[in-house]
DNA sequence: TTGAAAGCGCTAACAG
DNA sequence: CTGTTAGCGCTTTCAA
């Protein structure tokens, strides 16, 4: 693997004549110029980023940690902070942390950040009090539904509005009880499930009406799977129910099937609202009402973010909630 | 951010003795080594991998590169791959190509690859000639549904198989009129689309039948909306089929959407199997028959291959193909 | 068991 | 316009 120096003995010129060369920089004849480029065409010359970055304290490149890629919601996250990227010529790479505090650690491990000129940690598995506690001065933002220190970035959907939207929808429809499949029963919880379990509270209170505490359903683990299983067990079980909430998009298709599986119909017989506009779940039939996440909306501001944080300019955190919007489909009448 | 010579000064030794502490090396005394890394714990000092990788040429990472991290294929790759190298301690990061030929050019740059230790590429922009031209000597190993040069390993599924399979499955089920959407009618074409529409074209010389040139649709993109649009427009035309195989799962997905939005029903009036077998094909409304293309044994062998490109020893390429088999669900009857 | 020297490949700063 | 010097943080080599 040929290096600056070889391209400069071929050529006949310094170390740094090549490299001002490689890197376009001016003040360089032109007759030096292409004398140095037909070396490094001639040898194959490419530059070794790991030495730049060691030397110039910066590679260029941005991480992105989320808990899986194969989590639809998280690899559309990933796909539209790649596109956002584009435009600033840096380069992405995505780690993921298997949404637990060991890989969220390690994703954050000095170590590893300093590979990056900066990072987005989507925070699954941490708790609040543990992030608080790294004391990194490395550009990082933090995205995901649940609270986070102050003195941090934080960008998070509007997950209590976004409930509050799909439940309110559903009674506006018709719906007289209307379930949350991945909901919790616990007021403390104040991470994602505890926050749209609120919303679905808020949308019943708007409208005069107490929910009935029996048609919050798990699972707390988000898979199509459990959530079908857990929608034929509300039916065998003889829970009264026309509507459902669903915390995600996953969980909505598992408990469409579900349903489908003890043989009731979406929408005539209950419907459902999902929460993350997934690709597929406009095609799916009959088309799912969901909430759309916003997810441009949440990539621009944890790029403006990071990109104050990379600038290395103090500025007090932000802590940002976007907006969502519902989108009906065929699961709702 | 403390380094190795900090660490030796707060210590009062050689940055080569805390070097070996930190990478558990022996001939340390004990009294040395507790010294040593109470600095260390003192200082909050963490190797800087950047200059460990100049200097040891290895980073203890590999890049898994793909299109696109929300083509759910692609996401089940990467997770897979994930998955599989936990057990090695070797860290992955995730490169998006964009499917383009600068994008792949782009992530076997050897700047790029000098940040790995090895590279898993997908191949999609690039050409066959293109990919021979590179002449990196990093460990590399292709992955992807066309011909690829001998001299580098190379990993593909059962394409012709599997669309054989999926087929032969819809004629056994009685379709008497075949669509492929997502297939081409051009023989020369080596590619996933050509080798799945040879598979199409298999399964009815099997049967002694000459599958109707126009039944192979579009799109050559295959994306739902796409798709989608394409079973509307077949309806539309009064095209006559019964059965469609759809070159991807997203593909099936689209058609599906598509033929409902026609009133036609699955399986009832045309019958429907993808290929990929997604997560969400599984619980579908009804499922989608599939072919899996066996994920675990694509990464399996590619891990393989590339680690034996990681250790140096000199061997032929191999071209392996991996098996494919069919999943029977609910949009066959 | 410990340390000094050299250098991985690159670029900032300055000199010519 | 071009070259020299120095050094990013680490590890390999060899000497003490």
């Amino acid at each position: 693997m040929p290096t600056l120096k070889d391209v400069a003995k071929a050529s006949g010129v310094s170390v740094m004549t090549v490299s001002n060369v490689v890197n376009g920089r001016p003040r360089v004849s032109e007759a030096t110029r292409q004398r140095v480029l037909a070396a490094v065409e001639e040898l194959g010359y490419q530059v070794n980023l790991t030495a730049r970055s060691l030397r110039a304290g910066r590679s260029g490149t941005i991480a992105l940690s989320i808990p899986r890629v194969d989590h639809p919601y998280f690899a559309e996250l990933a796909a539209a902070v790649t596109d956002a990227l584009q435009a600033s010529g840096r380069h992405l790479v995505v780690e993921q942390t298997g949404a637990s505090r060991e890989g969220e650690l390690s994703a954050l491990s000095q170590a590893r950040l300093q590979m990056y000129d900066g990072v987005l940690l989507s925070v699954v598995g941490l708790k609040e009090s543990e992030v608080a506690r790294l004391h990194s001065d490395m550009p990082l933002v933090l995205l995901g539904e649940k609270p986070m220190p102050l003195e941090r970035d934080h960008v998070m959907l509007g997950n209590r509005e976004g409930a509050r939207l799909a439940t309110a929808h559903l009674i506006e429809r018709g719906a007289r009880r209307v379930a949350i499949v991945g909901g919790t029963p616990k007021s403390g919880n104040r991470g994602m499930v505890g926050m749209r379990t609120a919303g679905w509270r808020d949308a019943h209170a708007e409208v005069g009406l107490v929910p009935d505490e029996r048609l919050i359903l798990p699972p707390d683990h988000f898979a199509m799977a459990e959530s079908r299983a857990t929608a034929r067990a509300a039916v065998d079980a003889g829970l009264d129910f026309d509507g459902v909430f669903a915390v995600t998009d996953q969980v909505a298709i598992g408990v469409i099937a579900g349903l489908h599986d003890r043989g009731l119909r979406v929408p005539d017989d209950v419907q459902v609202v999902g929460f993350d506009d997934l690709d597929v779940s406009e095609h799916l039939v009959p088309g799912l009402t969901t909430i759309d996440p916003r997810v441009d909306l949440v990539v621009a501001e944890s790029l403006r973010l990071l990109e104050g944080r990379m600038s290395g300019v103090e500025s007090a955190a932000e802590h940002i909630v976007t907006p969502v919007r519902l989108v009906v489909r065929g699961t709702t009448r």
